[in-house]
DNA sequence: ATGTGC
């Protein structure tokens, strides 16, 4: 099935399945691909090739696991003329993401007040399955959340103006319209705004572990080994959630109205400039506003529980937003294709956009650079920061992966890793964890994840997000 | 990921 291109990049032929319109990319190596060789997810990619107007190839990051019609890990970019939006091409947790917060602070300095700070965080910011937040929205509030994202939660008291400059589309993606939303996904949103989840959502007190280019490092703040840092990893909730459910079926639908013929129903799709597929794009933006919203408010509750455990102001602590970005979502995009330059759908499931130096997307601070790429690990092991680059522009649409990937299933994880085990491998690491749930100990146990360095050595070697630093946690929060 | 499920 796949035709090897080079050490980091494997081909599935066009030729591989009939119906297939463009070949499959899989930018892994020789010991990631003994992960995937038996799994369907390639198969997910051939499958991904038939949607109609797709362009390039049907691309899938080394991070690739088993998905919802389309492959965790997978991108695809869509003609906007002529091509299709598929639901299952974003995901259900709709801007799943990634935010990222500097600090002043030294591991020395926090490390003694961890426990604390823990404390703090963990009733600060609600969290758990179901969970429900503090922030009351009444009558139309939802709606004007859903139109301003994370811009709706600073006028509201949550952060600065300047965090939406460091925010991927400054917190907000244009065209979102609440009309297209259902009541029953206002409903379910409502009271979790600002609540962080389950699963594999987080939030991390980290410390700077690597330096690989320092002066990279140096444009997003980092400055150097021992500094703490704080990831934050989380989506839109039962709303988006919600969102696609309910777009799901309305793609069900129409896929028999205009005859799209797919290999999968999982795939279901319309038109990017039919009713259905401007309707899909109009509440997804809702739903991806939902989550920017989320991560500000986030952000500020953290920056509130900082300053109270270590009796400084937010400013003092240098609490600057680094970057928050997307690592589930559909956009519009201008890409080269064949020496053309073509207005796109890219669909992004499980991978970061990743833009290169002097892209007009990206942060004044960072065009001479490049985006910030955030990619979290496990718990128990480190995250990464990478960048993005024009060799990323020309082959992935300007995208990388988003973490480490499962290696076992949640229940295959539950069934032969013990949470109690896990608890003692952090502690003995040095660790703190607070966790809404012990079972999700278990599932999201390191050994439950692969290595995320073997995934980043594959980015940085092929080109498409080089690694600028590598952080380990100190403190987690799990819901 | 998610009030784990038609």
């Amino acid at each position: 099935m796949l035709t090897r291109i080079d050490d980091y990049r494997w081909e599935i032929p066009i030729t591989y399945k009939p119906g297939m319109r463009v070949p499959g990319l899989i930018f892994s190596d020789e010991q990631m691909l003994r992960h995937i060789q038996d799994e369907q997810s390639l198969e997910q990619v051939a499958n991904v090739a038939f949607l109609p107007g797709i362009v390039g190839r049907s691309l899938a990051m080394p991070d690739i696991h088993w998905g919802y019609g389309f492959p965790i890990g997978g991108v695809a970019a869509t003609r906007v003329d002529d091509g299709v939006i598929s639901p299952g091409g974003v995901g259900f947790d709709i801007n799943c993401g990634v935010r990222l917060l500097r600090t002043n602070l030294t591991e020395r300095e926090v490390k003694p007040k961890i426990e604390r700070l823990l404390a703090d965080l963990f009733i600060n910011v609600p969290s758990g399955l179901g969970s429900k937040g503090k922030i009351r929205l009444k009558g139309n509030e939802i709606d004007k959340l859903l139109l301003k994202g994370a811009g709706w939660a600073v006028a509201a008291g949550y952060g600065e103006p300047e965090d939406l400059e460091f925010t991927e589309d400054h917190g907000c993606l244009k065209g979102a319209d609440p009309d297209k939303v259902s009541i029953k996904a206002k409903t379910r949103g409502t009271p979790q705004s600002g609540t962080l989840g389950s699963g594999n959502h987080f939030l991390e007190i980290q410390v700077v572990d690597e330096v690989y280019d320092a002066g990279i490092a140096q444009a997003f703040g980092i400055e150097e080994k021992g500094q703490i840092l704080v990831l934050i990893h989380t989506g839109s909730r039962g709303f988006g959630h919600q969102v696609c459910d309910d777009y799901l079926k309305t793609m069900g639908t129409a896929v028999r109205n205009y005859g799209i013929d797919l290999p999968d129903r999982q795939l279901a799709c319309a038109p990017v400039n039919s009713p259905e597929g401007q309707s899909y794009l109009a509440a997804m933006a809702c739903a991806a506003n939902y989550a920017w919203a989320n991560r500000q408010c986030i952000t500020h509750w953290t920056r509130e529980s900082f300053s109270r455990v270590l009796g400084k102001s937010p400013r003092d602590l240098g609490m600057r937003l680094v970057y928050d970005v997307a690592h589930n979502i559909a956009k519009i995009e201008k890409h080269q294709v064949e020496g053309k330059k073509l207005t796109v759908c890219v669909h992004r499931k499980g991978a970061t956009r990743a833009f290169p130096a002097g892209h007009p997307d990206i942060p004044e601070a960072y065009r001479k650079v490049g985006q910030p790429v955030l990619i979290p690990g496990d718990m128990g092991r480190y995250s990464y920061v990478a960048v993005g680059t024009e060799k990323a522009m020309e082959e992935t649409f300007g995208s990388t992966c988003h973490g480490a990937g499962r290696a076992k299933s949640r229940s295959a994880a539950r069934r032969s890793i013990s949470g109690a085990d896990v608890a003692a491998e952090l502690a003995a690491k040095g660790i703190a964890i607070q966790v809404a749930n012990i079972a999700s100990l278990a599932e999201e146990a390191p050994a439950a994840y692969k290595d995320v360095a073997e995934v980043m050595h594959i980015t940085d070697a092929a080109g498409i997000s080089p690694r600028v630093i590598k952080a380990r946690p100190i403190g987690v929060i799990k819901g």
